[in-house]
RNA sequence: GCAGGGGUGGUCGAGUGGUUAAUGGCACCGGGCUGUAAACCCGGCAGGCGACAGCCUUACGUAGGUUCGAAUCCUACCCCCUGCACCA
């Protein structure tokens, strides 16, 4: 099967070019496609996992993946969308999130010295260069103003009057400078992304067709939402991280262990390398029983664990959870807090505590939730928001301490 | 620069001198039902103290002021939006 009909079959495509001439390019020889990411934080996020994905997929049959990073637009800060300015980063911020990137990048797709090796690029390496005059003599001259201003995204800021910076404006043909750019250098002739920035790129691929003479292609991914309409990979706390030290591994892992019945199959294809007519098994609802709809999700997350954080740190998340829901087990992931002896002689108040561990944010909010029968000390229930904790409670040098149903903490003597 | 509109709790958005920690939606948290799902129901959602009845402190862009009393009125400043002007 062609490649971009596995792409199709997985849900990656939504729109494209071309789809003919696609084909063509990705049954030949190898080719050469790019993915453009925001270096504005060091780590990428569960949203660029879908275009990582068709780098992968792309890499395993033999094409050559480029991943662009955008540190020279970075650079001037970019308005798109109409929230603020993007804050703008130093060159240096700008390269170590770049290695970042990389690093988070290489366990999707390998950056060997072979043909199909990946490569990472700054696009600061060449838009930091440009000469004002030059640009608009030699690029600036393909773009049509009127055409540009009927692109969606322009269109719909121009009608609303609200206002459209010049920054924002020229980022289109940024990026399609790049696309040409890496066409020059690289041979490159198929950029994916977000459907959000399907006109940039295809006004990278009209750049190449008139400056190269050659046919470049575009294919773009819809926004990938859960059943209950909400982006994916967007958590009460933020966006939900690759990187550990900031979305650590266990909420990671459960993240994808809790998604809706409904998205199983649907993340499935996408995040994971699952064969189709297993993904089409797995993510069959109906007629199931509720260990075999877990299992699963379990399957879902631990695949996708995998990809990301390793197989060790994927078994590890997936027993914490079975411990943490199956009841008693292996609290060895579970975090921790180190009590000493002398201070739980004198007694500790529970309130205290929850919120010393971080469980919770005050003592108000730890009363309340004592009030509203939340807290369990040992899975015993807590009454008492005047409990105090002694030497008593710890069984075997330590006790622990729950929140609700899922979050739990364990508290040591020392 | 001129004119108009606006800045309210995580978010959206009411409120426009006085029972107000500030209606409501969303998000979030706890409980119930369950399957670590969805939907639904109940409760909570500034902080601190508490004998749980309450008490105290801090909050409506920032700083002052008027008033017995202000998120609500006045003054100055900052920021955002819209229009006009300037802009070669």
């Amino acid at each position: 099967m062609s490649v971009f009909d596995v792409l199709k079959k997985r849900g990656f495509v939504y729109q494209s070019t071309d789809e003919t001439e696609i084909r063509e390019l990705l049954d030949g020889e190898r080719a050469t496609v790019y993915v453009g990411y925001d270096p504005t934080a060091e780590s990428l996020h569960a949203g660029n996992l879908v275009t990582i994905m068709m780098l992968a997929h792309l890499q395993r049959a033999g094409h050559r993946p480029i991943g662009l990073v955008g540190g020279g637009t970075a650079l001037v800060g970019d308005p798109s969308g109409r929230t603020e300015m993007r804050k703008m980063l130093t060159p240096e911020q700008i390269d170590s999130n770049l290695a970042g990137i990389r690093n988070q990048l290489a366990q999707f797709i390998e950056f060997d010295d072979s043909d199909s090796g990946a490569l990472i690029v700054n696009n600061a390496d060449w838009l930091t260069k440009l000469n004002y005059i030059e640009f608009l003599r030699d690029i600036g001259r393909y773009f049509a103003v009127n055409q540009m201003i009927k692109a969606k995204g322009y269109a719909e800021r121009l009608e609303r009057e609200q206002g459209l910076s010049f920054i924002e404006f020229n980022y289109q043909i940024l990026q399609a400078y790049d696309y040409l750019l890496l066409h020059q250098k690289y041979g490159c002739r198929l950029q994916m992304g977000g459907a959000d920035q399907w006109g940039n790129i295809v006004a990278g691929c009209d750049l190449v067709r008139r400056v190269a003479g050659v046919g470049a292609h575009a294919i773009t991914v819809e926004l990938i939402t859960t059943s209950t309409g909400e982006k994916m990979g967007k958590t009460a706390a933020g966006a939900l991280w690759l990187s550990p030290e900031r979305t650590p591994v266990y909420d990671f892992y459960q993240y994808w262990r809790n998604v809706d019945d409904r998205d199983i199959g649907r993340f499935a294809k996408i995040l994971t390398f699952i064969d189709l007519d297993e993904i089409e098994e797995l993510g069959r609802i109906e007629g199931k029983s509720v260990d075999e709809i877990n299992a699963a999700k379990e399957t879902l997350a631990v695949a996708i664990t995998t990809l990301v954080h390793g197989e060790e740190a994927a078994m590890k998340a997936r027993d914490s959870a079975r411990a943490m829901f199956g009841g008693g087990g292996d609290l060895s992931n579970a975090p921790t807090t180190e009590i000493g002896l002398e201070r739980l002689a004198g007694g500790i108040s529970v309130v205290e505590l929850l919120v010393e561990t971080g469980l919770l944010p005050s003592r108000k909010e730890a009363r309340r939730k004592i009030d509203e029968k939340g807290i369990y000390l040992n899975d015993g229930i807590v009454t008492d928001a005047r409990r105090v904790l002694t030497n008593d409670d710890f069984a075997a040098g330590h006790a622990v301490l729950r929140v609700g149903k899922k979050s739990r903490h364990r508290l040591l003597a020392v």
